[in-house]
Formats: C-alpha cells, structure tokens, sequence
DNA sequence: AATACAGTTGAACAATCATTCAACTGAAGG
DNA sequence: CCTTCAGTTGAATGATTGTTCAACTGTATT
C-alpha cells in the first residue's frame, strides 16, 4: 500500500513485513522514555563515574577521599560528582570545609548486579 | 603518614580519612571488571540502540523493519546494529536477501526495567 | 548478463564529552 | 586580616561517537 510513509522522510527503503513493524510500534513505549533511559545508561557509561558510584556503595565519602582513592584531581571528580548529582544518583553534604557524598538511589546496586551478569559469562 | 601515594601522582589532596579509603579499597571490584561495566552502559546510552533492542523483545526483525519502524536509513540502522552485536546483544541469520536480527541476551530486559524503575519515580 | 534490492562498509562531518588548567568561593585557624 | 585548604566552576583541548554519503557486496529475478 504505502512504500514509504511521509513522516519517516528519512527511511530509504520499503517496509518488507508489515505486520510485524506493526505488531512492534504498538507495543514501543514512549519516546521520552525511551531517552530518558538512554540518558541514565549515560551516566553509567564513564568509567570513572563507575567507580565513584561503587565506593559509594560501600561508604559517605568527601572529594578529597575519592580522588585519592581513584589518583585523580579533585576537579575531575568535582565535575562527575556534578553529573551524578544533577542524575539524582548522589546527595551531598557539607560540614565545615568538607563535602560528603552518598548515594541517593539504592536500586542502582540492582542495575550494576544484573549488568554483571551479562558482563562475566 | 603519607600525604599521597607515589602512584597516586595526578591527586592533588591529601588523604582527609585515610581509614574509609583503606576499607573502600579493599572491596573495590577489579579495574578491569568496572570498564567491562561502563562499556556495556556505552551500548545502552543511545537512544537509537534503545529502542532498536526495545523492538526486538517483541520481535526478530529485518534492517529494512527496523528503518522504517524508527525513520532513520538503512545505513546508520547497520551500523548500530553492528555495535550490538559485537556486544553480544543481538544475533543474526540470513535469508535469501534479508537478514533478520534477534535479541541473543535475554536479561537485558532485566537491566532496563530496572532502570526504567529509577527514570519512572 | 543485467537489473533490483537488502544490507554493509569506510571516510567525513558535526556534536558530545572527560580531563586539565586557572581562577574562584567559602569555611576554619592563627 | 591573612593564609590555608576543600571544593567548585568555566573555558579550552583532545578524544570519542552518531549520522550521512557514496560506493560496495551478495542474492534473487528477469
């Protein structure tokens, strides 16, 4: 019927099973979910930000702490901890000079426990 | 004691609680182990890759599907789908002219619907 | 053989991003 | 007030990366 539907300008061939794309596009969440999801595996997929997020499973930390943990300037950390928190993922606060760091979202332990899996097998 | 470990070269602080690095340290996963992680969060944090694996839980499909399903060309749709399955997300068979892609690991879902947990809250 | 089409590939381009550097804020101690 | 130190911030830089474009492979059809 259609070869090409006029919204989708940039798809450059034809629809060879229908019924399947059909099937699927019904059942596809929202597009905003679908970038909000790709946003938080985002944040997950710098190394070092990583690492902040696994030695916050273990303990409240200060930037100082984390940067000699990792061997990295106190600004690097600064900047990720920044990404972190504008994710929700970390909360902070402050006690005279210094910042502490914890977690803020326990399910993140889950999310890194499955990927885990996929990762040593 | 020491203010910053030789190895440590690019930290530029002092140890503030020497005691919860040292216990951190202790059960930090291997470095290896956290890059493998954040390499498999780098698959998940575009939002092309996404929904392209969203659409195959429910069905095996061909490039052209998938193309026409998300509007975008053949081309960019075989790239990512290159990036999937050298992750060893997705695999592949071939028919005549047609390759069909399939989900090749299943607790991805697992993996996204825990996150979906953390974006929907 | 020749055409058509599904899919792949590599180079090029633009956009994104992690780290560095330098300057800054803000709190504590002398 | 002045210094010190924890931490933040913004600009700059180098690296990575998603999409486009054009050329290509391989299979089926006529």
């Amino acid at each position: 019927m259609y070869p090409c539907d006029a919204e989708l300008d940039r798809c450059d061939c034809n629809t060879i099973h229908e019924e399947v794309v059909a099937k699927v596009r019904e059942h596809m969440p929202e597009e905003s979910i679908l970038l909000d999801l790709a946003d938080i595996f985002k944040v997950f997929s710098d190394s070092t930000r990583v690492k902040i997020l696994y030695a916050l499973f273990r303990a409240e930390m200060c930037v100082c702490d984390i940067s000699v943990l990792l061997g990295m300037t106190k600004s690097s950390i600064s900047h990720q901890l920044r990404v972190l928190k504008q994710a929700n993922l970390v909360k902070n606060r402050r006690e005279g000079k210094v910042v502490y760091y914890s977690l803020a979202d326990e399910h993140v332990k889950v999310i890194f426990d499955q990927a885990l899996i996929h990762v040593c097998e």
